[in-house]
RNA sequence: GCCGAGGUGGUGAAAUUGGCAGACACGCGAGACUCAAAAUCUCGAGUUGCUUUGGCAACGUGCGGGUUCAAGUCCCGCCCUCGGCACCA
């Protein structure tokens, strides 16, 4: 057998699957589908080995499905509109759709030499307007549910460069471009009503969990969602010559008589509202400003409480009378809850540092078992104290009666508040899809008629990085008829979120080239829901509800019989590089190409597999890659020792031995495949059996026995390998693609052994083996125990006192 | 800061979910083959200390405690690294 080429097998193979089309797949109603997806790529220009290792997860699975006799939907695509294309544009003054269509060329090419299975016939491009058209069409559908709608909200802005930035573009509170500090400035802007979903994508979670989707994506949406109970209190606030109210969130009504404070967000309207009455007005906008420069997450970050105390305005805790001072902190965000609280510093650890810094007094009103407040807040549960008719209640009672009790009063109410916020889908930007809305200033809002859609992005654009939207300053584009009265009107500058894209593209690749709707849902309902999507953990929140979410609507539309897109869900640890993710916007990215042309997709794709566990964060490092290209070799020189008659013919011993190693080897791998979604130890078994084989590689071939074993390796390497595999399953006598081979079947009775070794515990240490058999009773074990020289030395003079002997796995004596 | 993960030999990792820690690899060392080297095939090894050279013993899964006949796995308290935090995708 010559030496193996993977540079002419690999293409051959290639060509050999496009030109039959085996990938290509099409609804069958008699064949069990399985729709296998990866989360799709954002065309950068150069696939990465991160990459490689997301599509190559769902590869193995989907080759291992078709295997299996499903009927498999594998697809590729690209999530093309986004930020980087624009950012190419003012950089190089290439045009967004230019660089996009350039990288999505090259990329293909690097996936079409790894040797994915997919249906390449299906692939979609979110910046087609055939594409996009349906985001059009879908948003004009929310308008007319009352699920879009217009409001106020932040975006950052660069007075010097006169833009908007993305938070990207911002770091450290200046503008990426002109290195200027940024502020934030005030837009109206589209948002989806992702909220009217709260609870059901909450409740919806109980058909995930179980093993199909990870508990920690479940437990992180789960708190993103935020769902908490509570009230809302209404706080009375005076000055010398004016009264107002601050309305505040609580999820812990039972320690209102413990509030000795309260805090606003900088950006709360209070502020405005007592502008005059605030003695101490330099300072608090002071305060404000500089808070605004910050990011959320900066705000919460800072370990020393930041604030100011506005003077001149009092709030009265209603429940004791108390005047208190009110604080202006950014450790209080404006989006949740009110953007006010109530500070009790005795049982909660942010007021406690903050009453501290500002020397406010701290009331306690729980006492907990041996609780104190001296040094930090006690936020557990407790008996009431300094808490008028509450005292001696336990703090869970007085939740449900002090809500109770400010009803009947008439400040305030139970209440149910979530931290999920809705959807802010507005970008001033180009390269994204236009939201198809016109102002009218005789009808006000009114959508782009549906037989006109798409809204196409205009081409002559000039892309400078500074001043508004380009599409803002193409008349062109903006300068329309209103639809419904004709009279000049202006067409809606922003575009879409790209999260909108990647909502629903996976419904669009069943029925990718439909253009008379979205998809047919004949079609659509046979594929979905998707069977397994894999994809990086990082979209455990954004992403993965966005696309919950989508489908929920979808759902209410007719337009999908199911809940839940994702039955199940895998998700890949990031592949980092120097202990961060690989992504070109941070410039540590691998290519796989070098290696690819090396050592072969073969080996690149068992290694990265190999080298961790799929969920597992992987630092990359290629060390081990050419172990793997040797293991390829390895394999192709079993050709030669299973074809070769060998002079010392193979015992009945021997044989069962090969055989039971096997049927092993089968089991493990179908079980790691389908069940763990565990590849590298999947991969470790098919060396072990490599590796039998190698040890019995004297046995006469006259039986089969060899060969036998060697074909079953063989289809269990095929979804790991491809390209080998269909070379050496040709040159074994078979017929057909080993891409399209049945799975190997184990046979359980051919595993079991008769014998087994025991191990013998005696005070915790191993002592010794004993080897008895299988299944066998305690008396044969004691027997054993006893006919062992090593165990007994150990026992002599002392008396066994236990005696543990867990079935077929461990023995264990506890002497004295 | 909040939420979610992770930490096991020189390295990547495995461990039937509480039952022989280190499978399978990388790297390393030794041997065979070779004029030689590469490739290949075979063998070896957690660390430390004894050793009559057969072995024997102690220690060992980020750190400190605990539960248990038995802990990488369960409980309590820490440390470090990574991901997400709503305009990167």
């Amino acid at each position: 057998m010559s030496e193996y080429n993977h540079k002419t097998v690999e293409k051959k193979w290639q060509q050999k699957w496009t030109s039959a089309e085996i990938f290509k797949a099409s609804k069958d109603d008699k064949k069990e589908k399985f729709y296998c997806l990866e989360m799709l790529p954002y065309p950068s220009g150069e696939l990465h080995i991160g990459h490689v290792r997301n599509y190559n997860i769902g590869d193995v699975l989907a080759r291992y499905h078709i295997m299996n006799g499903k009927n498999v939907l594998h697809t590729m695509g690209w999530d093309a509109f986004g930020l980087p294309a624009e950012n190419a544009a003012i950089k190089n003054k290439i045009h967004p759709a230019k660089w996009t269509k350039q990288n999505i060329a090259i990329m293909r090419e690097q996936f079409k030499k790894l040797g994915f299975s997919y249906d390449w016939s299906r692939e979609i491009a979110s910046c087609d307007p055939q594409y996009y058209k349906w985001n059009q069409w879908f948003f004009i559908k929310m308008w007319e549910k009352g699920l879009a709608f217009r409001k106020s909200a932040n975006v950052n802005w660069c007075p010097v460069c006169q833009t908007v930035l993305a938070n990207e573009q911002v770091s450290e509170g200046v503008c990426w471009r002109c290195k200027n500090p940024t502020e934030h400035k005030e837009l109206e802007q589209w948002f989806v009503k992702i909220t009217d979903y709260s609870d059901e994508l909450l409740s919806s979670h109980e058909q995930l969990s179980n093993g199909h989707w990870p508990e920690q994506v479940l437990s992180m949406q789960k708190n993103w969602i935020g769902k908490s109970y509570g009230a809302e209190v209404d706080f009375e606030v005076i000055t010398k010559n004016k009264k107002s109210t601050l309305k505040i969130f609580t999820t812990r009504p039972d320690t209102l008589f413990g509030a000795t404070f309260m805090v606003v967000a900088p950006e709360h309207k209070i502020i405005a509202e007592l502008r005059s009455e605030i003695e101490n007005l330099d300072e608090v906008s002071k305060y404000v400003a500089a808070s605004g420069a910050k990011t959320n997450i900066e705000r919460s970050q800072s370990k020393d409480k930041s604030g100011v105390e506005i003077k001149g305005i009092k709030a009265i805790n209603p429940v004791n009378g108390a005047k208190i001072p009110i604080f202006a902190a950014d450790y209080v965000l404006t989006d949740y809850g009110t953007g006010a609280i109530m500070a009790v510093p005795a049982h909660d650890q942010r007021d406690w540092e903050f009453a501290h810094k500002f020397n406010v007094s701290i009331v306690e009103v729980i006492k907990g078992e041996n609780s104190s407040v001296a040094n930090s807040a006690y936020e557990g549960s407790g008996k009431m104290i300094n808490s008028g008719q509450f005292n001696g209640l336990s703090s869970d009672e007085a939740l449900e009666k002090v809500i109770e009790w400010i009803e009947k009063q008439g400040f305030g109410k139970k209440t149910i508040n979530f931290k999920f916020r809705d959807w802010l889908i507005s970008r001033q930007r180009y390269w994204g899809t236009p939201i198809p809305m016109i102002f009218c200033p005789e009808c006000g809002i009114v959508p782009v008629p549906i037989e006109q859609l798409p809204v196409k992005l205009p081409e002559d654009i000039e892309f400078s990085g500074e001043g508004e939207s380009p599409l803002k300053t193409c008349k062109s584009f903006v300068d329309v008829k209103c639809p419904k009265c004709g009279a000049d009107a202006k067409r809606e500058t922003d575009t879409m979120d790209t999260f909108v894209d990647s909502s629903w593209y996976f419904i669009r690749y069943c029925d990718p080239k439909n253009d008379k709707e979205a998809f047919d849902v004949s079609i659509t309902n046979y594929w979905m829901p998707v069977d397994l999507y894999i994809g990086g953990i990082e979209h455990a929140c954004m992403h993965l509800i966005y696309a919950r979410f989508w489908h929920k609507f979808l759902r209410d539309m007719g337009m999908i019989n199911t809940d839940e897109p994702f039955t199940n869900l895998l998700t890949q640890g990031m592949v980092t590089l120097g202990g961060n993710v690989m992504s070109k916007s941070r410039g540590n990215v691998v290519s796989p190409d070098d290696m690819v042309d090396k050592y072969g997709a073969d080996a690149l794709r068992l290694f990265i597999l190999f080298a961790a566990p799929a969920q597992k964060q992987l630092e990359w490092s290629s060390d081990g890659l050419e172990g793997c290209w040797r293991f390829i070799n390895r394999v192709w020189r079993l050709q030669d020792i299973v074809n070769t008659k060998s002079s010392q013919p193979a015992t009945p011993k021997d044989k069962e031995d090969l055989l039971r190693a096997m049927h092993k080897a089968i089991k493990k791998v179908t079980i790691d495949i389908e069940k763990k979604l565990q590849f590298n130890t999947a991969i470790s078994s098919i060396m072990e059996l490599v590796n039998t084989l190698y040890v019995y590689k004297f046995h006469s071939n006259d039986d089969g026995v060899s060969k036998e074993v060697y074909k079953n390796l063989i289809i269990l390497l095929t979804p790991f390998a491809p390209h080998i595999c269909e070379e050496i399953w040709q040159n074994l006598d078979t017929k057909g693609y080993a891409s399209l081979a049945r799975w190997s079947v184990f046979d359980e009775a051919m595993i079991k052994e008769n014998n087994i070794e025991i191990p013998v515990q005696i005070n915790g240490k191993l002592r010794g083996t004993i080897n008895i058999e299988i299944d066998a009773d305690e008396a044969a074990v004691k027997e054993a125990v006893d006919k062992n020289e090593k165990v007994k030395k150990h026992l002599e003079g002392k008396n066994i006192v236990k005696f543990i002997y867990v079935k077929n796995k461990i023995l264990t004596l506890v002497i004295k």
